[in-house]
DNA sequence: CTAGATTTTTACAGTCGCTCTATTTATAGT
DNA sequence: ACTATAAATAGAGCGACTGTAAAAATCTAG
């Protein structure tokens, strides 16, 4: 983990520049009527360079920067309280990232949710999360992470998430987004299945 | 509801062949290796009218002739018995239409979960199941189809299904699909959700 | 059975996302 | 400054898909 160098930073740089000038001409004209090319032309780059940064238009809706640190921070959690708690624990965390960049995430997942091929593609982001999850929940309990149970529970509370977060939208942002997600486990009983997945889940 | 005519019943025996022609290359070289040029070929119309028929190349793995009927059998349940007794008559009746055209239905669903592009756009399918069964429920509860609560147990059901749909086809289709479903919705505690969804839902 | 209306199929031109290759330009380390 | 390396670009090309207009098949009336 050596600190990343000019270079890397100016490239980081870049790719932002070219996601703003994109979500800028999405939020004007719409997604579908926006062309690879006009965005490369907002952002003053060739169009050979968008793909080099996204390998597709999709991408550059979906991309957040601050994804990979997010899921390392979750891959690494503390092995030493219940499991229950950390899932709470980590809906807390995820509530301060929302407000950080309220506007810039409200744009895309709007745009995500709103426009049909995106929502497609958002629900394979989804699965990057599942699958996340169906790691950490089959670590802590000593279930197999290819169990259906712990399959089944770790798409539930990823669907639970996509239904709060379309809520989200729909109130145009302006919900709570944490309470949303809390009541949508809430209404599944997500804590519940938990603990009939093993006693090593719900108490240590 | 008139019977449908010469005319028409020639267009659905044209877009079955089509459905065959494309199924049969897919499975020899791949869907992404397939060219719809190919497809047409095959089945020996022009490329224009293969558009004709299916809006898109993923269309063709997608369609299901009888899913219309499917769907109109499932908006027009009995109301006279408890809505988890529909459900469980629902998921046997499921799985008679899995045996009636098993071989078809597992290359179709090996392709729409095992090809990134289809699978993505097999979640939108569901999604359509998914609303079905939000009206369901509301009808059957009383309680409003965009309760949040509604739409978050309506998704986690579809996700089981969506799972163990997974599983099938990792068990190459020789699996129970039925069996694998009821596993997935007792892990979740599916009837539980019901239960606590309402007292009209559980008794009558 | 034929003429005209309608529907279906097709050819064709064009757009857009995306890939690949080759060339030029910028940057990093010596 | 010199060279290895990486980034940006131009350009050719493919495949999915759209739109239009003409050709072929099918239906309907007289």
């Amino acid at each position: 983990m050596t600190v990343p160098g000019l270079r890397e930073r100016k490239k980081q740089k870049t790719k932002a520049a070219i996601q703003r000038a994109a979500l800028r001409l999405f939020k004007r004209q719409g997604y579908e009527e926006t062309t690879v090319e006009q965005i490369a032309a907002a952002a003053d780059i060739s169009e050979s360079t968008f793909f080099n940064y996204f390998p597709s238009k999709e991408d550059v809706v979906i991309y957040d920067e601050y994804d990979p640190q997010i899921f390392a921070a979750l891959a690494t959690g503390k092995h030493d309280e219940p499991l229950a708690k950390s899932i709470e624990k980590l809906i807390g965390a995820l509530g301060g990232l929302f407000e950080a960049d309220h506007d810039a995430i409200y744009e895309r997942a709007k745009l995500s949710l709103e426009v049909p091929e995106l929502r497609a593609h958002a629900w394979e982001e989804l699965e990057k999360a599942r699958d996340l999850f169906r790691s950490i929940i089959a670590a802590r309990t000593g279930h197999p992470a290819s169990a259906l149970a712990v399959r089944v529970i770790s798409t539930a509370f990823v669907g639970a998430a996509f239904e709060a977060s379309l809520e989200w939208v729909r109130s145009g942002g302006k919900g709570n987004m944490i309470d949303l997600l809390k009541k949508a486990i809430d209404a599944i009983g997500f804590y519940g299945m938990l603990d009939r997945l093993g006693s090593k889940a719900s108490s240590r």
